[in-house]
DNA sequence: CAGTGGTCTAGACCACACT
DNA sequence: GTGTGGTCTAGACCACTGC
């Protein structure tokens, strides 16, 4: 990792041979840098919340200027993989106590914030191993018929059911989970996965439609077969781009809205 | 804006009186720097598509160091003002000739990609002016009654109406667009804006809810009325945060899906 | 006070695009 | 080759936090 000034353009990739490379296969030394540091968050050697080297000290151990360890921990912290505070140091993000509570949930009560309904209440429906169906396996990179942990529940604002949720975990990482684990924990149901199992969602995808409820759906939310709700098809992601979770919500959207924001 | 390592803190603020400032009003070199670059931007002194002068021309004009001038692109290109193109040079950002043509639309067709489904075919039904509602003129930061400009159009993908769209635009801004320049014009409406009207979005948000049409809409979408549809609410904005479009769209969401990244 | 992240500079060199 | 953005360094100083 030494590279002074006046250092080749080596890069660090010993060519067996000398062909023309097909790609360059370019890679800034802050790249680098980022993915070190990107290991080292993922081996857990800095637990969520806690605060990870400053950088000076992580420009010693990686023998480059502080510059470059900045700009590293800048693309970092723009990924939200990392939070920085001045004065204090850099810490590892965490879905707990994070100024931005739910930050997965788009959902808005149409006047107020989400402070002013306070928070949600969440009440467990069911909680059980199954076996991967073919689609549940594709979202989740599992094979048909692996195990899953599938979890239903309904979360409410003022005691409207407002969210009907399906979540499918990978049974093998998420061994030993219970419905009161999940009901029962203070706070986003993201932060219990990082306590509880050392698992930390980092991105997600969602595709939305409008659907009408199936009369199960229906009684459970308690609305009309013909009220339209929002079909919210989550997956979620860990390091690395490994898919951890599968979550299907459908939400009311007579009082609330999915709010989104483009640039 | 002459600033050497060595300058006082002052920050060209100059205090009437010696209060103790309830902000601190502390505002980085790069942040002025960035704010004036906006400032040529928004006056049109360098057109969409077109370069901005290089980062050392700009560090001459305002008596900084380069790294400077490139912290403030660095902001305005994350925001999407600008874009960078190593060895050229940084460029205006318009919504014509962008890799990602339809940036603010986030309607994905479930099979393929965009470019699979080719582009848009658009109708568009009418082009009138009217008078400001409440709402709209809530939405806009006008005054109810103020002129607008009301469009109604549909989208369809492979000559199946998809979209109903109703975009009001103020009416002193787009004094005289007419149908014909909504329908006829070669790429998004919204590089139309900025080619005919200097008028260029910047961001965009949106509500989305889960409705059924009523009946005229069910009609022009030649869809069921029972059929749930996703209502997009957008509210377009400017330069300065000030907004200049509203747009209500209604999506089919049976063969295509309203995708988002969270992160 | 010391330690952290944040800003700013000056200069060198690299990768890329055009001519 | 020239000019552009992109990377990297070294060093100084500023702003914020907490001892």
């Amino acid at each position: 990792m030494a590279q002074t000034p006046s250092t080749s353009t080596d890069n660090g990739i010993a060519a067996a041979d000398a062909q023309v490379p097909a790609t360059p296969a370019f890679s800034p030394l802050y790249q680098q840098i980022k993915a070190l540091i990107l290991q080292s968050l993922q081996a857990g050697e800095w637990k969520p919340g806690e605060a990870i080297p400053s950088e000076m000290e992580l420009a010693a151990r990686f023998r480059v200027s502080q510059g470059t360890v900045r700009k590293a921990i800048d693309e970092l912290s723009a990924e939200n993989l990392v939070v920085r505070r001045q004065g204090k140091g850099t810490f590892v993000a965490t879905h707990s106590e994070q100024h931005v509570q739910y930050r997965f949930l788009k959902l808005m009560p149409d006047s107020g914030d989400r402070d002013s309904e306070g928070p949600a209440q969440r009440s467990v429906l069911e909680c059980k191993r199954v076996r991967a169906t073919a689609e549940v396996a594709r979202s989740l990179a599992l094979r048909s018929g692996d195990p899953v942990v599938q979890v239903r529940r309904i979360l409410s604002f003022g005691s409207v059911p407002t969210i009907l949720e399906d979540l499918w975990l990978p049974g093998n990482t998420f061994k030993g989970i219970t419905a009161d684990q999940v009901a029962g924990y203070q706070g986003p149901t993201y932060a219990m996965f990082e306590v509880e199992f050392g698992v930390r969602m980092v991105r997600a995808e969602e595709k939305i439609r409008a659907v009408l409820p199936d009369a199960q759906q229906a009684v459970l939310l308690k609305v009309e077969q013909q009220m339209p709700l929002l079909s919210v098809e989550r997956v979620a992601y860990t390091y690395n781009d490994v898919p951890m979770e599968l979550r299907r919500g459908l939400y009311r959207t007579d009082t609330h809205h999915y709010r989104n924001e483009l640039s």
